[in-house]
DNA sequence: TGACATTAAGTGTTATTACACTTAAATTTG
DNA sequence: CAAATTTAAGTGTAATAACACTTAATGTCA
């Protein structure tokens, strides 16, 4: 559906506030969308993104701010998310050798087999959302988001 | 900045998946922004956007319900959103003539005139995010935006 | 070396969000 | 018409986000 038709706009916007509207619009949208999906899981979606930020760096792990600058939303608080997984046994905790203000969070095996869970239940497959666009589609719209925050 | 550079992403992602990241992440930077700008008013983006939604619907009035479906963000909590703009004298609230289970909202005079502050202090003009766009790439965009959520 | 600055992680606090629930009014239906 | 259902707004609550601040370790440099 039309953004104007979702917001029931009558007035016309300008291309460049209606592209900003939208992509707001659209976040917010799945971002419901997915809080949903991951609830089943018991996580939250940027519980969902550290869990795949720290499985993509395994067996490595990461720091605090390694997480915190490879997350979709910046403005975590990674300290206590992590500690969230951690009581969840979803993640671990481990002091570095060299610099000990930092830590390196790594994923737990259980972790690791509920991202391989939640990847074959095919809740990625069905309602992936976006699924109407072509791959071209997906990689202009992908181009002009990058073009937008220039 | 290429969404791969801002979340220091190493593997290659499907063209879907980047789009979708990339909605994500894009809206995080924008609502980032727009708390920044609208701090200095004393609003909170969804306040904001009400009163935005209150102002185009001036001098009728808008009910809880109507507000809500217009606003980018379906899961606000209305009711406690315009509780802050009618103690902020942004807004007033009033009983339904006919259908006493609702409420009439409509923005006041001092929440008009804040609006008009805003339009006119220029903060839209020199940092209006996605100014990098042209307006055919700006249109390109939000009706990518509007395919993918279909 | 030692004062000062910087960096990393974590904490305190307030406000906001999410979600279910309540209350009250209107509508439907037997 | 009365009971049941639906609709609108508001509230309770627990979790989360935002933002500044603290603590502790490392780096810098006079």
């Amino acid at each position: 559906m039309k953004l104007e038709t979702e917001l029931k706009n009558t007035r016309p916007l300008a291309p460049l506030q209606r592209a900003l509207l939208n992509i707001l619009f659209t976040a917010s949208w799945l971002d419901c969308l997915q809080t949903r999906q991951m609830r089943t899981y018991g996580l939250t979606p940027p519980q969902y993104n550290i869990l795949r930020i720290l499985n993509g760096s395994a067996p490595k792990g990461l720091s605090v701010l390694d997480i915190k600058s490879r997350m979709i939303d910046r403005s975590s608080n990674v300290s206590r998310l992590v500690e969230k997984l951690k009581q969840a046994d979803l993640a671990e905790r481990i002091a570095h050798q060299d610099d000990r203000r930092m830590v390196v969070v790594t994923i737990s095996e259980k972790g690791k087999k509920l991202l391989a869970d939640i990847e074959t239940s095919g809740i990625f497959e069905e309602k992936m959302p976006g699924k109407t666009l072509t791959e071209a589609e997906a990689m202009e719209l992908a181009h002009l988001l990058d073009k937008f925050r220039e």
